[in-house]
DNA sequence: GGGTTTATTTTGACGGAATCAAATTCTAGA
DNA sequence: TCTAGAATTTGATTCCGTCAAAATAAACCC
């Protein structure tokens, strides 16, 4: 394991009070917006500049220690887990994000049929749903209206 | 082949000028922004809100005449083939996107391996890379500096 | 440790994309 | 033709993110 401030310096990145808690903040919350995050910077160490926030988030992005996401729909989401190639599953009435593994490890994890003589570097996927809970609370408006009542699995992603 | 005034009709969706203009608009531009089907609509009509292009664009969306794709990093684009669930490829350095055949017809055309329990109705895929044209500026590029230049096949989807 | 250079952070203004709300205008149907 | 309901226009507004300049802090060298 390394510390925050080690994984840094390996990166050349100066190493800061305000970068040290976005990483914190990044870890506590895995799927957050750039604002989501500012906050939980902020009730750490009392202050960030939204530039500081975006400054830093997009050069972690650049040195591969971030990912960006960015649905449709809302503000990007950016999460730490950059080691493998997973794909994302998104609750279309609640934003729930959860993490959905990728059987093929590199990217990109598929091929075009035809790629129009691009080169491809990365196939993004995002899946798109209704979460258990939304389901769970459709499923009931569902059952007044007469439709059958989905039994509603468990998430073990929380 | 119907006009586009019944396909409106059939839809209960009131024909305007403005939506039967868009009609076309989208018909000549494939991967069109809001703006950039405003002012083609504008070269035609004359005017049009910026109000009444996002309302008649959402309707169609709802309605199923046209999708709506959100690539990262710019606006929406709008196209009006809907009939397949074809993907899109697009290119990092000039953002030219084109369709790409998915080889299973219909949504979601990809399974999760863990679901979390969410009931998903749409894998959308964005695939990324470099269009022929810019692999060729980038080829010159990378040739001077020494590097191998590939070859470049030509695109059949202009 | 002190001083210099360089990079980051802050601050405030700015931009594009899309939405909201109210008044006006138009379509569809009788 | 007339009317009810829907669409369009207009202008303000929100949200997300960026730009630019000044202030501040980190890294490096001696």
């Amino acid at each position: 394991m390394f510390s925050n401030a080690t994984i840094l310096r390996k990166h050349r990145i100066p190493v800061t009070a305000q970068r040290l808690a976005l990483l914190r903040a990044l870890s506590a919350h895995p799927h957050a917006t750039a604002d989501a995050l500012a906050e939980a910077v902020r009730s750490e160490i009392g202050a960030i500049s939204k530039q500081a926030v975006y400054n830093t988030l997009g050069t972690f992005v650049e040195k591969g220690i971030l990912r960006r996401i960015q649905p449709a729909g809302s503000a990007a989401l950016y999460e730490g887990r950059v080691g493998d190639n997973h794909h994302h599953l998104i609750c279309r009435s609640c934003r729930k994000t959860v993490d959905v593994a990728c059987v093929v490890g590199e990217r990109p994890c598929l091929k075009a049929v035809d790629d129009s003589g691009f080169q491809i570097d990365e196939a993004e996927v995002i899946f798109w749903g209704t979460c258990p809970e939304c389901l769970e609370k459709d499923g009931a408006k569902k059952a007044r209206l007469g439709e059958p009542h989905d039994f509603c699995k468990q998430t073990n992603n929380p």
